[in-house]
DNA sequence: GGCCAGCTGTTCACAAGTGAACATCCCGAA
DNA sequence: TTCGGGATGTTCACTTGTGAACAGCTGGCC
């Protein structure tokens, strides 16, 4: 019987004490802040150094040649990003910005190929953060491929409000609907539209923070 | 200077006799074949292996609810996949089928494993191969949130053509308009116009196989 | 207080994409 | 050779999404 293809939970990352890590292996690391809406790469940088969320949201968006943003990855605690340095890209194809203040680990290219040769144990859980991710990326492409800015707006709200895990009314960080429309990849205006249909329905509730009643929205989901 | 974010090529995966590897290292492992159009393993099927393309092209579909069919990768030699299973994933969230004919090595799960954690050369080429598709499935990504169905197409077409290197038309392995639209994420009667304008404006030959004339059909992407 | 900037709410003409129908065309099997 | 099934070519009414415009709101800052 074939599953809904974006239906599988996000992989709730086991948290891992990375910069202990380093510290312990004798490894010269870094530890940034970034300030609520902080840039912390742009897209066509040099790509030097993996990133690791010690703490904080980070969103990965990329402009088009038209002037168009989409975003491709909100990310939190736990997750790598800036990854991409490690295969052959020697520049950002995305810019990195924090969605709320953040610290954030950074480690130089050489040093992350190096360890991930000599610590089978970081090894390891890059290598279930790369599955995660691209299990994520695959279901958002489906997700695109198959339905409706509706259903699309429906799920990136039940997706961020169960980040924080706890599966009860949780408020998402403060967001504006042009950046939910970028990740939905859909306009604004559409965005707007939908928002107050739901919250017409019951779905959500919001002035400032978003509610979202993870059980009712859901049923949008499936028709 | 931002790049366009579908620019970069598709990572040229250096040749790895991963079944050579796993004979000198004492791994049990088994070769299958597979005729064209034969199914690999399907949605909802128990994950329990990862598969490595030896020979051959292999696409991963995904059945939506409404009867709507995606295709999100087509892989060809060196590829590995099926390492959903590697992650939480009880389940295959896709169809592998066999476009061509080809020969694939199955290793089982709790080997793999293994095989990553002691095994650096093994680990290093799995993690270059996670980033490439990353990278790839989140241009995937940009492209259906940027671009029309037109440039999806011609994207598609460009990409398939220069799979097998080379750079010179390169004739693309046999597939239906309605297989394209899978692919491309639109329908098959707006693949059909696009496939006869493209033919009409010399962008591409095709009676059966489609040839591409890469550095025409390049001219529909810049706008 | 008054101003500005950014976000929200709303409308609308227009563009793009859908899906279903029907007419060929082609090729391999009986 | 004929038949049938799959592929292609073509059309069209209908739905969905776009992008630009304009009018409030609201909150921070001088």
């Amino acid at each position: 019987m074939p599953r809904k293809a974006s239906s599988s939970p996000a992989k709730p990352l086991p948290p891992f004490d990375l910069q202990g890590f380093l510290a312990s292996a004798g490894v010269a690391r870094t530890i940034r802040t970034y300030k609520r809406s902080a840039v912390i790469f742009s897209q066509g940088d040099a790509a030097t150094d993996v990133f690791y969320i010690q703490n904080g949201s980070v969103k990965l968006s990329v402009l088009s040649r038209t002037g168009k943003e989409a975003v491709v990855a909100v990310l939190g605690q736990g997750d790598f990003f800036g990854e991409g340095c490690l295969a052959a890209q020697p520049r950002r194809i995305a810019t990195a910005s924090a969605m709320s203040a953040s610290t954030v680990l950074v480690v130089e290219k050489p040093q992350m190929i190096e360890m991930l040769h000599t610590q089978p144990a970081l090894a390891e859980r890059f290598i279930a953060h790369m599955l995660a991710r691209n299990i994520r990326v695959e279901e958002d492409l489906v997700d695109q491929l198959f339905n409706s800015s509706e259903k699309r707006l429906a799920r990136v709200l039940l997706l961020l409000a169960r980040y924080g895990k706890g599966d009860h009314p949780l408020p998402i960080p403060k967001m504006s609907q042009e950046t939910l429309a970028e990740i939905v990849g859909t306009t604004r205006s559409r965005v707007n539209f939908f928002m107050n249909k739901f919250r017409d329905l019951g779905f959500i509730e919001y002035n400032g923070d978003i509610k979202v009643k993870s059980a009712l929205l859901t049923v949008v989901l499936h028709d």
